[in-house]
Parts: C-alpha cells; structure tokens; sequence
DNA sequence: CTTGCTATTGCATGAATATGCACAAATTGC
DNA sequence: GCAATTTGTGCATATTCATGCAATAGCAAG
C-alpha cells in the first residue's frame, strides 16, 4: 500500500482539474484505488474551500482564470494533445526553446518532463504561469504591449528584446501552413512577432494540426524555406505532407500511444 | 543502538523531504528504528520553523513554487479584497497606473470598474492574464526571467524596461511597513525591482494588510520618505497610523461596505 | 564518584482525523 | 414517470495527533 497523505490527494485532484478542467468521482476513485465516498469528501472540502466547483458527478474549477484556460484546454483537441506532447518530447536538457502563444504550445509546456532541466522564453503569460509549476525550467518572459485577442504580447520593444535572444528551437503555432504560401496567421503583429522568434531560434518547428495544412491565413508570417521541421499527427496522409519533405523538413509524427 | 543526533536526523527528514515530496511519519520511524512520538516531534519543531509543511500522516515541502502561489491566492482574505478595491476606486480614467504582484495586487486588477479606460504596467503574468478579460484597459507586460516564489519578473533586463516608464501610480505590496526601516519584503531581487517600480512612478501606494503594518522584513525596498499613500483597513487605529500621517503620507481608510 | 540538571526519547491516554459502509434523499437520463 | 446513478449523513473503525509523565543518557559542578 503506497501512503498517500490526504493533502497530497487533494492537491492532486487540483492538479487534475486544472490540467484537464475536469475531475470524474468515480474515475478519481479507481485511479487512487479508494473508496468514492473519500474522493467525495474531498470534493466537498475543496468546495467549501473554494478552490473548486462541485457539479453532479465530479468537480469543475471555480475561478474564473483558471476556469477559463481549463475549458479551452478542455476543447483543447486530442490532435493538439498529442502534437504538444510529440513536442515536449523532443526538448533535450539544457536547451533554450521559445513557445509560442496558443493552446497548442499551452500543451507542451503542460507535456514537459518533470525534471527537464530546460530555458524556456515565451511572450505569452500563459505559458509563464503554467510553467510556475514546473521546478526545474527556467522561464524568460518577453515583455510589451498585451494583445489581448491571443493573450501574447506584441509590439516594437518585445521585437528588440527577441533580437536579444538566440535560442535553440523555436515551436511555432501557426493558423495555415501551404506549400506556396508558407506560415500564415490572422494578426498583422503576430506575424512580425512570430517572424522575429523565428529569426532568433537555430531551428523553427511548425506544430501542424490538421486543420491548418493547406490553409491559407491573412498574414505572411515566412515562406517555408525557413522552416527545419513540423509535427504533424500520425495519420496525416503521405501525399499531404510531400510537399514539405521535399523541401527537406523534418516531419515528426505524433502517434496516438499515451 | 546507532547514535543519530537529533539535528543530523531533521537534516536527514529534509533530505528525504527533497527527494522524495513528501515524508510518511510512520515509514520513518520504522527506517529510523525510532518511535513515530519522536519522529512527529521533529515534524512539528521543523513545522514551526517554516522548514517543511505538516500535513496529517506526515508532511510536505514547506513552499513548492506554485503550490505555495495558489493557496496564498486563495486564501485572499476579506482584507485584501476590501484593500484592492480600494485602491482600484483610486484610479482615474486615462492614467498609466503600475501594478505590483502578489494577492493584493491581484485583487485590485479584480475590482477595476467595466469600462474604465487605463494602462496597467506589471511585471506580473497572473495580472496580466487577470487582465485579459477586462475590455477597456490597455496591458503592458515587463520582461525578464521569472521569479517563480512570487510569480513575478525580476532581473536586470526587468530594470531596464521599467526605467523607460513613467507612470502616474505605483501601487506596491510588501511584506513590512514600519516608521523607522521603512518598506521591506522577503526576496533580494524582487526589493531591487520594487524600487524601480516605485522610482518610475510620480505616486507610490503601499496596500498595508494589517498584518504588514510595523512589521519588518530582511530586504529595505526604500524610506517612507519615498511614499505617497497608504491604503489600510478601517479598522487599523489611529496611533498605529500616526507616525505614517506624520510624514504627511495620505491615508486611505478601505471600508466594509461591498 | 556522585549529585543534580537537562535534553532526548518512549509510552499512555484522550482527542482529532481519515476512511469505508449502509441507507435515505436527490439528480439525471431515458 | 422510472430506473440508475450520485449524494449526503450517520455511524463504526482504524490511524494519527498532542499532551503529560516517566525513564534514560549525557554533562557539568561539586
């Protein structure tokens, strides 16, 4: 019998909650190999608490910012999982990675190795107090103007404080990525933001959910040329993806295994 | 018997404790061959020395970076919220107003009336996010390496952008306020910060929980001399505040009503 | 060497806490 | 509506906790 002091539970049903935005009794019962009626106690305690929002079945979370990152990670697609995942991955020790604004990047801060000794540098706040809770990463911050619509931060003197910045890989979410076209995405500032991280960064990684292949986006963001690899899911089609190895980038496929 | 001295085996509990993130009383003792009084003896002295978290059943590290964050933000007591509000209430239209970390601060972002038209300067991406829901303000993000104790940014590239800034009002939160030493907190860096924040802006304000009120942190963030207001709870007597009043500070008296 | 002091440890007791079970009430889905 | 699931409550049991007290060992002074 493994000792799992009653706090510790407690925190971990938050932890839980926070990283799927939801919490199952009866699935929370059978994982820490207890009796519903605990998991339920708990559930009322953290209630009264405050600290989340008991709901018929299980729990929701209660305040409304982590409310809000929880639900979209929630919608958060399986494919976006996965890439986030396929992505942490590839992070070796010691490396400097920029993320990127958006839920796919949110995903692979959340799928970084507990002990990865790691820099990340994001302009997303976000991403900065997701990763709070990870010991062993150290968190550069690009500062600005708040844009609010994508929750990064953009403007001229996030551009210098990039320039000041060499990293390792930089994992761009993007909302089209074409053949002809390139990267796109729908925000004239992003764009040049995103352009900057990329200029910064020895290797820049598309994270390819499949909605985006082919897809085609207001702002040019770089032509493929630039680009070193993408993560695309498993059962992207071989025909889809030829474009882009024959311009030599590295495909990485994320598989469905957890 | 093998002699274990009593400091060497706290320092061996903490070892553990460090390890392994959590210890169990009774596994303890069982290691140690020693009864689970003693063991518990030394859980609780360790307690009382802020050294590590009592728990039921044994115990936990004292501050994880983010556990500690969230349940000082949860227990955001009814002071803080009347203080944040408060101080939200002192913020005129238009006005470049920078706001601290900590729960006090968060509180004030919470309370800013719909509508009102603002930029708010931070170094802290909780406020940030915070932010991301009120419509009419516009969010300036400080950059630099994250701090994660307090989820705040420090460092000298932090200093550097703040200095760029002039901002009608600082609103600060410290761990002291006392006549003689002046504001104070716990952490070296975030002191150094405080004080650029405080020199960027034409007013300083510190949100004084009563808690903080004559008491006295290791790091002088700067003289009261520097202060231009204080917002305290209606309840904090009047020779508590002479001394401040003395030094021709304003005082503001957060009252009950919601 | 002995005496007295102190710190440490172990034990006993009553109190507090945690957990599981049973049963009635409430909620949900069909 | 009705059946199935989920919930809350009362209760029993097992840990775990805190306190007081006694035993032991170390230490210093006489």
């Amino acid at each position: 019998m493994i000792a799992v002091l009653t706090s510790q539970r407690k925190q971990l049903i938050l932890d839980v909650l926070r990283q799927t935005g939801k919490v199952v009794a009866k699935e929370l019962s059978q994982e820490l190999g207890l009796s519903e009626d605990t998991i339920r106690r708990d559930l009322r305690e953290l209630a009264s608490e405050g600290r989340l929002q008991r709901v018929h079945g299980g729990a929701l979370p209660a305040s409304p910012a982590m409310g809000d990152f929880a639900s979209r990670l929630s919608v958060a697609s399986e494919e976006k999982k996965r890439i986030g995942k396929a992505a942490a991955k590839l992070i070796q020790a010691g490396q400097v990675v920029i993320l990127d604004g958006g839920t796919t990047a949110v995903q692979i801060a959340r799928h970084l190795p507990r002990g990865l000794k790691a820099t990340i540098v994001t302009h997303s706040p976000t991403i900065a107090v997701e990763l709070v809770s990870h010991e062993s990463v150290e968190v550069i911050l690009i500062g600005g103007r708040l844009f609010k619509h994508s929750v990064v931060v953009v403007g001229a003197p996030a551009i210098e404080s990039i320039a000041k910045i060499r990293a390792d890989t930089y994992f761009v979410g993007v909302t089209g990525i074409h053949p002809q076209f390139g990267l796109t995405t729908g925000d004239f500032e992003e764009a040049h933001i995103k352009k900057a991280l990329s200029a910064s960064a020895a290797e820049t990684v598309v994270l390819a959910s499949p909605e985006k292949l082919n897809a085609v986006s207001p702002y040019v963001i770089e032509p493929l040329a630039e680009i070193t690899g993408m993560i695309v899911v498993a059962e992207t089609s071989e025909e889809m993806l030829a474009p882009y190895f024959d311009l030599g980038i590295t495909i990485t496929k994320a598989s469905q295994e957890s």
